[in-house]
DNA sequence: AATGAGGCAAAAC
DNA sequence: CGTTTTGCCTCAT
C-alpha cells in the first residue's frame, strides 16, 4: 500500500531526525529486532536504512539505546562476529531469548513486526 | 525451503 | 562535491 512516507520534513535540522531516530530505537521492545530500513522509515528517514546504521557507529559506548536490536533486513546480523559490536550484538540478542542461527534470527518470530497470529 | 555471496542504488554528513 | 554507511535485493547452490 502507500508508502511509509516521512514523517519529518526534509527541512528538519539534522538533530531532529537523529532524535527521531533514537526515540524509534529505544521504542524496540526488548526481544524484538527491527531491520535498518524498517526504522529509517519509522524514524521518517525513508529509505535512509545506510545511513541509520552509520549514525549506530556514531553512538557513543556508553549510549542506553538498544543498537543491537537493530539488524539488517530479514534478520540477518550484518555484524560479523570478528568485531567487538557484532559479537555484543550476538551476546545481547541471545540475553534477549533470541535464537540465532547461522548470523540469522527468526524475524517472523523476533521480529518487531512479527506476523505472530498465533499468540 | 534455506543458505551464501555479490552487485547496485540512495541518503546524509 | 566527495566520502561514507551495521543495506537491500537478486541470483545461484
Amino acid at each position: 500500500m502507500n508508502d511509509h512516507a516521512p514523517l519529518l520534513p526534509p527541512s528538519a535540522d539534522a538533530e531532529t531526525r537523529r532524535a527521531a531516530v533514537y526515540l524509534v530505537m529505544s521504542q524496540i521492545p526488548p526481544g524484538k529486532v527491527v531491520s535498518y530500513g524498517e526504522l529509517a522509515a519509522m524514524a521518517g528517514l525513508g529509505r535512509a536504512a545506510r545511513w541509520v546504521g552509520r549514525l549506530m557507529s556514531q553512538l557513543p559506548d556508553d549510549t542506553t539505546l538498544p543498537w543491537h536490536r537493530v539488524i539488517a533486513a530479514g534478520g540477518r546480523l550484518s555484524l560479523p562476529a570478528g568485531t567487538a559490536a557484532g559479537h555484543e550484538q550476538r551476546v545481547r540478542l541471545r540475553a534477549e531469548g533470541l535464537t540465532i542461527v547461522n548470523d540469522r534470527v527468526d524475524m517472523r518470530r523476533h521480529g518487531w513486526h512479527s506476523t505472530e497470529h498465533s499468540g
